[in-house]
DNA sequence: GCCGCTTACGCCATTCGTAAGGATC
DNA sequence: GATCCTTACGAATGGCGTAAGCGGC
């Protein structure tokens, strides 16, 4: 059994069980990670993939197992790395965040900013993508953290750290009639107008969805769109009356829009960070998460790497007070 | 990296940094064994043993990490073979068991006889050791199982499950003055004769000195042995009085002696079963656990087996009436 | 007929064992 | 001087890429 074999089917179970595929992935030929599997089921002496002819058909249930234990093995090996890099030179090495548009645009900037200027030896990469995605590629060791808020609880390997509340707002252009109106907005008054918001499953979309289904309304959604800078710009063209983050509202340069608060419509929605359970974890990937969320410490984020399920893991953050944007 | 690298210097941290010891263990040469490992510190870039001059010192703080991690590699590529085995073929398969001699004398020999009439097709070895090689060698991965009375705490990968409480009896030729007693010994009693009883670290030992000490006693020990076959031996010929395990005493081939129970002077002892946290346990293994502690059941292994420590595993069992004998 | 896996073959890299060298106690 | 690790070198193995074959959709 060779590490390079785990790899290989790992990796052909995450491609849709396309080895062709998964060869241009890894830069290597099909024909050899065909042997390598041959090779593997040979030793093992059962096969992972069923087969239908010669297309891998499905997983066998001795192959699910098999997989996910190379997944685990991976990520060891992956932990390895970082370990020796780090007793390298703690102050060098990669960072990848998996985020959203939301974030990367509006949260992440001055941190990243922060961050690089105490981690200069650090080369930071940012895979912006949908929620899913993200969590996604976070599990799968694609990055090192994932930072989103939505879909991350869909990875039971991902441990989840809440980083701040925040809400919604109602962005209107100076010229229209709720641009009069103060922060005591009525959903049904929210509800006449046309609406520009985000594509569902990101950005707390479905806090919108569950507030407008509970009052039985269904506003016309205009336009969806997965970030804040297309749905400004369509306020802007008077398409509608756009419903972002409030963090995506930049008082400076969207000063030709008019913000309304919108907390008391849709609820809060927490922004959280993902990391791999057992994943080693760098100094600077501690000192990035603190920059994040201030009260996520090295004490807090190993205490809540050891525990095992996601109850014990909100508990332990019943008593903090988020910080809310 | 390859597994063999991680098999190489997790070997060598377990042979004393004995390259060439552990180069004969593996039947391998030592100079592959030294390459090797150079070849993983240059790819890791840092070393992981430290040397003086050539020899092997000590482990470096970052290889203590990454050899920890190796082991826990290598515990998952064995849970790959064995699932392989199981798929393949659950009846047939090795099971090795590291147990004492009074496990393997007395209390196994009935559990291995329906065992091997079940399961024909296991191989079926038995290493038999000191409690804390037996520890070892199943925290190591060379056996599957341990069974032992003593030191299976030492390890912190080894989950541990009760099979049964057992207590003490005096054995005494019938010409003995203590052969007319019954079973309302006293300490003092016993105290005042020379004891042939365990070594230290052995079945139960620890109860015996524990109650001597509370009582400010100190018999004189006329010999201590390993195992109570020896024992009976020299209680035979007359050199003191015989401490050992109540099952170890058969009135039947034991005619010649007299067994007064000794529960309520030394307290009871538990016998576990300690098994490789996060090993893959085969159909057959927990069949034989469940022969050998009827409570048991596979149900009862999975669970303790997901907990995390110690103290959540022994509540688990506070309620389980354990068999005594 | 295209896509996708397998087989065949040759090159290159790697591993492993033997033998000799050198350091430490 | 004994023990033990390193270096050197040759033989064997194994991984990988190219090219051809072939079965399924």
């Amino acid at each position: 059994m060779k590490l390079q074999q785990l790899r290989y089917i790992w990796e052909v179970a995450h491609h849709d069980l396309n080895v062709s595929a998964t060869a241009e992935s890894l830069f290597t030929s099909q024909p050899g990670i065909s042997k390598q599997i041959r090779l593997l089921e040979n030793e093992l002496g059962l096969p992972i993939f069923a087969r239908n002819g010669k297309q891998l058909t499905e997983v066998t249930p001795a192959g699910e197992l098999i997989i996910r234990l190379a997944g685990e093995i991976l990520g060891k090996v992956e932990n390895i790395k970082s370990i020796a890099e780090e007793y390298v030179d703690e102050n060098s090495g990669t960072l990848a965040i998996a985020t959203t548009h939301t974030q990367a645009r509006y949260a992440l900037p001055s941190i990243v900013k922060t961050f690089m200027a105490r981690y200069p030896k650090v080369a930071l990469t940012i895979h912006q993508g949908t929620p899913v995605q993200i969590s996604d590629q976070a599990a799968r060791g694609v990055t090192d953290i994932a930072i989103a808020t939505e879909a991350l609880e869909l990875f039971d390997n991902l441990v989840m750290l809440p980083c701040y509340r925040w809400s919604h707002c109602i962005l209107v252009p100076q010229e229209h009639p709720l641009s009069e109106r103060k922060d005591d907005l009525t959903l049904d008054e929210v509800a006449s107008y046309p609406l520009i918001t985000y594509v569902f499953g990101f950005t707390g979309r479905s806090k919108l969805d569950e507030a407008f289904a509970h009052k039985n309304l269904s506003p016309k959604v205009a336009l969806t769109a997965v970030d804040a800078d297309v749905i400004k710009t369509y306020v802007r063209l008077g398409l509608g009356v756009g419903v972002v983050a409030r963090l995506a509202y930049n008082p400076e340069h969207d000063r030709d829009l008019v913000a309304l608060d919108a907390g008391h419509l849709f609820g809060d929605s927490i922004t959280k960070i993902g990391l791999r359970r057992d994943m080693f974890v760098r100094r600077f990937i501690y000192d990035f998460i603190e920059l994040f969320a201030p009260h996520l410490t090295r004490d807090v984020v190993e205490q809540a790497m050891k525990l095992r399920d996601k109850q014990e893991i909100d508990a332990l953050f019943q008593e903090v007070d988020l910080p809310h944007y």
